[in-house]
DNA sequence: CGGTATCCCCATTGATACTG
DNA sequence: CAGTATCAATGGGGATACCG
């Protein structure tokens, strides 16, 4: 699991300390090339592990098997397995990972802003 | 700079990629272990290079060169050099800095309620 | 003081092959 | 189908030393 300890940062404030750990709990959820694109591959529907796979350009069976289940163990999907011959699984975004929707909002903002700010116009 | 290209992400939708854009972006601005700390190293005046130094436990002289260099590219600090002896830097936040504040609130308050999902009560 | 220059480690990611 | 195993590459970050 991904949450933090506090000794990771290098700010003696105590109050800047309580502030920071949930924020960099909540990059981290966030962080790497593949969790989004997969929030995204499963948002229309549940789908099945070759289906996320063809949805998602450039990703490996690894990663993509990595990373299912670190954000199985976040909470921000399910997996579900059928019985049947050939295995079927089953993944699904969790009504916690759409409580992320506000945070990828402000992020999409700030950055829309920011290429502004950076490239000019 | 960081700006990313729209070929480094696995989802056809053209909509989602032009969301995913710039969410990324924002994402690269807040990445890593250092750029909080400094930031808030920051919040309550300009500082010098070794002020920021001794405010942040474990950077090394190196790294915090390195980010405060990309933070200057981002126009997230300011780099103002006085002709003393010896040499006086001071680094300052930007305007442009304390609209992330928003984007760092979501994220406090997302991550928060994600640790209550994970750890539980 | 305010940094660079070097060297090095190791964690993340990728490529490829294989399996229940 | 739904992954795992293995190995190789890449690069972020740290330790240390040095410089204008």
């Amino acid at each position: 699991m991904s949450i933090k300890k506090t000794d990771e940062f290098g700010c003696e404030p105590k109050e800047c300390m309580a502030a920071l750990l949930p924020v960099r709990d909540a990059l981290e959820v966030l962080s790497g090339r593949w969790k989004l694109p997969i929030l995204i591959a499963l948002s229309d529907r549940p789908k099945r592990f070759k289906e996320i796979s063809k949805d998602i350009n450039g990703i490996t069976d690894k990663m993509l098997s990595k990373e299912l289940k670190d954000m199985e163990i976040n909470k921000l999907v399910t997996r579900t397995v059928y019985d049947t011959f050939p295995p079927t699984v089953e993944y699904a975004r969790t009504k916690h990972s759409e409580t992320l929707s506000d945070v990828i909002m402000a992020l999409k903002d700030w950055g829309t802003l920011h290429r502004r700010e950076i490239i000019g116009k």
